[in-house]
DNA sequence: TTGTAGGCGTTATCAG
DNA sequence: CTGATAACGCCTACAA
């Protein structure tokens, strides 16, 4: 039940500062040091100066876990993303990263990252109920997790990244897809296309359906319905065979919805391939503005979602629930823009 | 001193169940308990199974606050990774993170990810002081960095990912960078190449100093001395600048050996728009064997760097040093090896 | 082998 | 406003 390596426990010599010791020197209490420490108002001006002294001279620095003890707070959360295979070289993780530990890490609350396994969900769930984390980000749960619906019934502080698949009462954070599809959608009219196709995400997932549905329903809408479609899966490597699949069946397109930057920059070479000069011959609208769109060539005209300012939301969504339990569950939808470049 | 979040604490009501309660349905002492949960030897039969069937009937688990109250463990390390901006896309570092919790998480070992800024250095230490954290692993460092050579002098357990550039005290891990080189340079002659050049990463820094030394000898020592020498950064741009520059300035080159699998992603369709043919007219060996090798087209020979064991090689150097203070300074050197595909 | 009791370093309650 | 004093939950000599 327990860490093996433990028996060889060896002590670690540093002598710490306790708040004793400070309080010793300082010719005050514990409790008074304490209150300074923590910014507790109710303390004579003269008083607070001495103690800070101490404690500046001592180098004092609170221990948290015994801090973590009595407050039951860990200052930890846990941010949960998929199995790592579909995460390596996918820059969205890296700016969700960013902008969960761009307000974090002013709070001083750790950032603890974990991928998904076969106990991932039981590590979690332990986690939190040994006081070591205070709540969870999960990034793109599958659509079968059963983690969230876990989490939500023990009351446990937690975000989702998108709309879980299955309506469940949960705190999430996300863009406005159909919105984004529809910019694509309006973007491609405009420039003119008539041939128009998309290659989608995972359609199983919330994301790839909704860029699909946005994107279809405008284009409806703009008096071109039947939009030619082929599924990705959100990968570069997926997108590069959806676009060999579509220049095969459909050599006249002239103009592709490709719903995320990735998948673009993975299909974008498969139209040089055939011939296709881009934008001219055929337009290219990606999704997500990650750092893959500038890597693309020509520079890719796509839908933005600002990952950065999402994920900080949701950081801040979930210390909100972690600082007062019961907070009503209020999801935060942001909107896309259209980035213009050069594919499109 | 503290954060302001602290005023507004909430209790929590989750019923803990603690070891008191274990030891009461139990009918035994907390002591007894404890014994059981930590696995010690000297537990009589009977009594553990009693024992071990209150913990699962109350579903107790340690609180790890009052747990590292006592054994000073966070049993939590961080890994430090560069600021933000060159790790966007980089597969390596998804590689790096695989392999450490690949051995921390079976351990119970949370990984809190940092990224460098200007009070990282501070952070870290603070947290290693305040017990929230049992070690650090440093992933390219940059050259001036302080916080190495502070945590030496700290005896604190800390890893580095590659040799620094100054000579301290230090446990790292690396791949014989040199060696990396020299099978590249190998491989080229062999080829029969005999107007080779190299793109190099970033010369301040131990790996691109020692990728391109290994290179220049062996290729010395072949018979072809006075390669021709372009400076990147690591990046995928720098490498397509790189690859323009030295197109342009040296148009009879037939083979390079570009420094990172990343720049050479950025390259090839430079020599593609120069018109060159891979391996045909230009045979191309890249460096580290990351996911990007085979998002190339083609797919490119490169010298396979084995990040992930590496990493898990850290993880279990830092623990080694966490376990046992005053662990001999061991560093590891891994031997790269060639992947041959299609780009040389 | 088991139980008793003290301590780990803070925060929090409640007199003074 | 300040100081005792009691938790917080667990580990660990030491004694039985």
């Amino acid at each position: 039940m327990r860490s093996y390596r433990y028996k060889e426990l060896v002590p670690r010599h540093q002598k710490r500062v306790t708040l004793e010791e400070v309080a010793r020197i300082a010719g005050v209490s514990r409790a008074t040091v304490s209150r300074v420490v923590n910014g507790v108002a109710s303390v004579d001006e003269s008083i607070r100066r001495t103690v800070e002294k101490a404690i500046s001279t001592t180098g004092y620095l609170p221990n948290l876990a015994a801090r973590s003890l009595v407050t039951r707070r860990a200052d930890a959360v846990a941010l949960v993303l998929p199995s790592e295979d579909r995460i390596v070289g996918d820059p969205f993780f890296t700016r969700i990263v960013r902008g969960v530990s761009g307000v974090l890490s002013p709070l001083g609350v750790h950032l603890v990252l974990m991928t998904t396994s076969a106990d991932t969900g039981d590590q979690v769930v332990a986690d939190l109920r040994q006081g070591r984390l205070d709540g969870v980000i999960l990034v793109h749960t599958y659509r079968a997790d059963p983690l969230p619906n876990r989490l939500v019934r023990g009351r446990q502080p937690v975000v989702l990244s998108a709309r879980p698949a299955d309506p469940i009462p949960i705190t999430y954070v996300d863009v406005n897809q159909t919105a984004g599809g529809a910019l694509a959608a309006e973007h491609l009219v405009a420039r003119g296309c008539h041939r128009v196709a998309t290659i989608t995400g995972s359609l199983d997932r919330p994301p790839g359906h909704d860029r699909l549905a946005g994107f279809c329903s405008a284009m409806a809408r703009l008096g071109q319905p039947g939009v030619i479609c082929v599924e990705g899966d959100f990968t570069r490597q997926s997108g590069a065979a959806a676009m060999r699949r579509l220049i095969t069946a459909h050599p006249e397109v002239d103009g592709v919805f490709i719903a995320s930057d990735l998948m673009a920059e993975g299909a974008l070479p498969v139209l040089r391939e055939h011939g296709r000069r881009v934008p001219d011959d055929v337009a290219v609208v990606g999704f997500d503005d990650s750092s893959a769109a500038l890597s693309c060539d020509p520079p890719l005209t796509t839908v933005r979602q600002p990952v950065e300012d999402m994920a900080a939301e949701m950081a801040r969504q979930l210390l909100k629930q972690v600082d007062q339990i019961d907070t009503p569950i209020r999801s935060v939808i942001f909107e896309p823009s259209l980035v213009i470049r050069q594919s499109a």
